[in-house]
RNA sequence: GUGGGAUUAGCGUAGUUGGUUAACGCGCCAGUUUGUGGCACUGGAGACCACCGGUUCGAAUCCGGUAUUCCACCCCA
């Protein structure tokens, strides 16, 4: 097969077959927000290069070896958006929602691209749900975000996941505690494998997880960040689980957990699965706290996350989860001749505009071929017509099911008498 | 970016010391039934055996490279 029909490397087609899958999750997903308060925001695939640089930070892998990052014809260099965030905050900025009232509560759905080695739940192009609460510093609101994706979690009826959360404090404790963890792991730099050494320099908070065993080692005593919080910062954690277990959510504190994207402040929270193999986490966020100002804007804390909805899929599929199919095809109408079928072709857009789902041939076929297309979307019923029922001006509708036949008169009230056919079937009336 | 496994029709597979038209199941299209689906039977379409090169009289089969994919590291959703 030639490339122009091979789908680019870590990109994924979703075909029509699954499409019912991904709108399930999106739907549950609406919903929740919007009990929540949450409204849709769309934002651009493609924004500056300089906004994801002063957003998610020029020293992280994403902004240093993962983005698509190109020059247009006007010579201006923009990047594919690696995550959602930083597009929101923008536009918040951009349209100074400010004034439409604090807090700003929005959700989205994104495409994201990263350019990474593909493998189990890492693609090049992914899509997230995301959520982006602004202007507000209190840990109520860290509870009220967590909460949101605990409920979407709980409809989807997803097993075994695992809350994770931690807090990372602010830029001042954070530098007390990286200066603490360079000295302990200073010492013995040595020991370090090649990764960690790098790591001393460039994000000192790495090297408490990682996975090499002589590291591990050292890093099971080294001190942790809960240690060095200043006391805002401690008292913001305390409030926060406080409220997380007020609104009953079980959480695990895990002082390892660091997130990648320099915009995150104290409150940090994964939620990970084992069932989709090592790229578990299928939900991570937290608290920005300093994103907005750091775009240039005034200071206005804020905090938010984002889902996987692939890695979602995945754990949905490998637990089993069913998800409920698309409604099927109401009837199906098959003709005989030129002029039953154009019966038939008018009789099924009558059912249409009254809301219910029908079809006809649009291929040429014959009688038997129809029936079997019409078993195989798996229409409620199906009726056929030809010229006799032209004559009669009537025709049988048959249950698929029950093979039972109901006479119809083929005229204006076709369509109405169909549904109440259809009615009586769906909710199981019995004569 | 680093490592390991895989790659034969749309999907799932067979092809085990290299040898004529690459096999099977499912699916697809149609016929058996010239006006009725599911079952059954019959037939048909569909594969340059991932790609490129090498060894050989001869390669799906052996060797090398490339690509893609899966898994792990890294990183993250």
């Amino acid at each position: 097969m030639g490339v122009i029909t091979k789908k680019i490397k870590g990109t994924e087609d979703v075909l029509p077959k699954q499409s019912y899958r991904w709108q399930f999750v999106e739907n549950i997903m609406r919903e929740e927000a919007r009990n929540f308060g949450f409204r849709e925001m769309r934002t651009p695939v493609f924004e500056h290069t300089e906004l994801f640089q002063r957003g998610v930070g020029d020293t992280t892998d994403v902004v240093q070896k993962e983005m698509y990052t190109f020059d247009t014809k006007g010579g201006e260099s923009v990047t594919l958006r690696p995550e959602g965030t930083a597009g929101a905050a923008r536009a918040v900025l951009e349209h100074a929602l400010i004034n439409d009232g604090l807090p700003i509560k929005a959700y989205y759905f994104t495409s994201c691209y990263r350019y990474e080695k593909p493998q189990a739940g890492r693609l090049r192009e992914f899509h997230q749900f995301g959520i982006e609460e602004y202007g507000t510093s209190s840990p109520a609101a860290d509870a009220e975000v967590i909460a949101l994706a605990n409920s979407i979690f709980k409809r989807l009826q997803i097993k075994d996941l695992h809350l994770e959360i931690n807090s990372i404090g602010c830029p001042e404790c954070r530098a007390k505690y990286n200066e603490a963890i360079r000295e302990y792991f200073g010492k013995r730099v040595e020991e370090l494998c090649g990764n960690c050494k790098s790591r001393l320099e460039k994000n000192p908070m790495r090297l408490i997880d990682c996975k090499v065993p002589s590291c591990a080692e050292i890093a099971k005593d080294a001190p942790s960040i809960l240690d060095y919080l200043c006391e805002e910062c401690e008292n913001h954690f305390e409030q926060v689980k406080k409220y997380l277990e007020i609104a009953g959510i079980e959480y695990q504190v895990n002082p390892t957990i660091v997130r990648g994207l320099d915009y995150y402040t104290k409150t940090v929270f994964e939620f990970v699965s084992d069932a989709i193999g090592s790229q578990g986490t299928v939900c991570g966020g937290g608290r920005y706290d300093g994103l907005i100002e750091q775009l240039g804007g005034q200071h206005l804390p804020s905090l938010g996350y984002a889902m996987g909805i692939e890695r979602l899929l995945m754990v949905m599929e490998n637990q089993g989860i069913e998800i409920p199919a698309e409604e099927p095809c109401a009837l199906y109408i098959a003709g005989l001749g030129e002029a039953a079928q154009a019966k038939a072709f008018e009789l099924v857009n009558s059912v249409r505009s009254s809301g219910l789902a029908a079809e006809t041939d649009v291929v040429g076929r014959g009688l038997r071929p129809q029936m079997k297309y019409a078993d195989k979307i798996g229409a409620r019923f199906s009726m056929v017509i030809g010229d006799n029922e032209l004559e009669q001006n009537s025709a049988e509708v048959k249950n698929m099911t029950t093979g039972e036949k109901t006479p119809l008169p083929l005229d204006d009230s076709f369509a109405d008498k169909f549904a109440a056919v259809q009615l009586a079937e769906k909710f199981g009336k019995t004569e």
